[in-house]
DNA sequence: CAACGCTTTGGAACCGGTTCCGATGCTTTG
DNA sequence: CAAAGCATCGGAACCGGTTCCAAAGCGTTG
């Protein structure tokens, strides 16, 4: 059943080291290219690749850990990666962590214990275990989504894209507003959209806000959309959502109730997941380029693999897209 | 900074094979184990699973080959997969294709090199070279999606799922129907669907319908739609179609011409994604349990590796649910 | 006190490849 | 025709672990 290199060399009557020439492309007469072929035909050899990359003393493979899968963003962004890389001969070894912050720690250890020649990681929240597991693995890694200032990063322009949202929804005349966010522990979502937004926010004369926290499931995001909706003598004219799901959370909270949008009330969302297109109304929307994010993020880490330089920063443009679900109320 | 084991024993002054004792929980004094495990904290040493693997002749990875990342179904049935391989002690690795058959062989192969224990392919289509490939690696493969005698095989029940949705439409007074499917290519997807519900049909005196076809893609769908809804002398009550993303598209392209759902025309899907529930009007479709399906994979196939027996074919129940988008025309 | 048994340890072989080096045989050149 | 050069090949060492076996050290027992 598994035939080794060894045994091709005694079938073929020729050292094994000749048939690891012929097979890495190091010079060999005809004929006993010939016999060799026919032999590694014959008996369906397949190299071991452990046994080459113990001698390689490396891997080409980029681990990718990431907090979940089944995210619009994540299976974007992972897609986006393994492209790059596989055309550029690497391949993508994905670990998912269930949202589990310790289990990116483990993850990182164990990348490095498989000889993983670089790893971008999905982050979330950036603690101390973090950067000593990075330092200790000596492999390469990058972030995406978070920064730090001792780990290469790659982020997306999130307060400024808040800022762009909330000058949006000003300019649409809307005074009174509900934010809709995640946990501050999230420094991307939490904290930079929301600083955005505050800052137009300060901008604008007579101008004011609520701000109400969330989780990132869609079932939760109904739940928060409700205490805001069923607050009748206080109700918002517009509801600026952290994410798309937190929005699309909002829209059947607000469906459920006979609320009609935007007639009733406003709402914006934040990263241009697919379906804001095709459901009624369109969503008013900020879109990152996840898909371009992970090629980016790919390409670095062959860089950083490669021993090239990097930027340490990286700052990911997005796209305002105006959409239907936010009325002018001038 | 890549300490070996070798390093380790003649920093600690013992013997390697010591020192591979001590990882392994053979028999080691106190005294020995207190230097050892001193020496390894201050190196901070991690062992080659390079090397490892190479002496065990196996890992304890499991792989998946997927068409794409970046859809609800394969999302859901991998993070299935990976929950349940982890608590196993396994690892999943991943392998996207792209869509690509035959990246799907180069996959099988690469699998096969690497020493992977078992494989899931999430098939689509089944090829001689598919059935070559699994014969020629001698790994335990399980088909997901598709199924095949020689082959262990787990699938949803498509056919019955179709019947039910034909059955439904029907009940609700529909005789002229478009059924919006997609290539025969895919057995379970654009056969096994359409089959179903044509049996329905056949149940039912003065009914009739009209069958297209779309690709998987949300953007292809809506031209597909378009040809259907354009067709004035002659548009039917309702739209069938293989997919929730099919009927997304068939959803977008009716509101963009201000034909109204279920008044003006009903819609149904396949598959049962999550988005289907939110938007306005609710989905009537079919819905699987992914990530059921990617856990039992996951069994199945340790199952396999560790020489249990399997069944040849497991069907997947499903789930019809009802929601607002098929009007009752009676 | 010799024989025995148990725990602990070191040495060596092995897993399946890659690579370096030296030997061989053939062709080319002066 | 001898010397030099080149393509081709075999042997051995090596990558970093695991495992088998024999030896050493120790206490127990008759």
């Amino acid at each position: 059943m598994n035939t080794t290199i060894s045994d091709i060399a005694k079938i073929a009557g020729v050292a094994k080291s000749t048939v690891s020439r012929y097979l890495n492309g190091g010079s060999v007469s005809e004929a006993t290219r010939r016999k060799i072929e026919h032999v590694i035909k014959e008996t369906g050899y397949i190299p071991n690749s452990f046994a080459q990359s113990l001698k390689a003393k490396k891997t080409s493979m980029i681990g990718a850990i990431v907090p979940r899968l089944d995210s619009f963003a994540a299976s974007q962004t992972v897609t986006g990666m393994d492209e790059e890389l596989r055309e550029n001969g690497y391949q993508l070894l994905i670990i998912n962590t269930s949202q589990n912050l310790s289990r990116e720690i483990e993850a990182l250890y164990d990348l490095a214990r498989q000889k993983i020649s670089g790893i971008v990681l999905f982050a979330t929240q950036i603690t101390e275990s973090h950067l000593t597991a990075i330092e200790e693995i000596g492999i390469p890694v990058i972030f995406l989504g978070q920064q730090h200032e001792d780990v290469h990063s790659i982020i997306y322009d999130d307060y400024t894209a808040g800022y762009e949202i909330g000058r949006y929804i000003l300019a649409k005349g809307h005074r009174d507003i509900a934010y809709l966010g995640v946990t501050e522990k999230d420094v991307a979502v939490g904290v930079r959209r929301k600083h955005g937004f505050q800052q137009a926010l300060k901008e604008q004369a007579g101008a004011s806000a609520d701000f109400y926290e969330s989780g990132f499931r869609m079932s939760v995001a109904v739940e928060a959309a409700s205490r805001i909706l069923d607050n009748r003598d206080r109700r918002p004219t517009a509801i600026v959502c952290a994410t798309d799901n937190i929005a699309l959370g909002v829209m059947k909270a607000a469906h459920m109730r006979g609320i009609r949008i935007p007639e009733d009330i406003s709402v914006t969302g934040f990263g241009g997941y697919d379906v804001t297109e095709v459901i009624h109304p369109g969503l008013t929307t900020v879109k990152y380029g996840y898909a371009a994010g992970g090629r980016l993020a790919a390409r670095q880490v062959m860089k950083l693999v490669q021993e090239e330089s990097v930027d340490t920063l990286t700052v990911l443009d997005y796209e305002f897209i105006e959409r239907e679900s936010v009325d002018n109320i001038e």
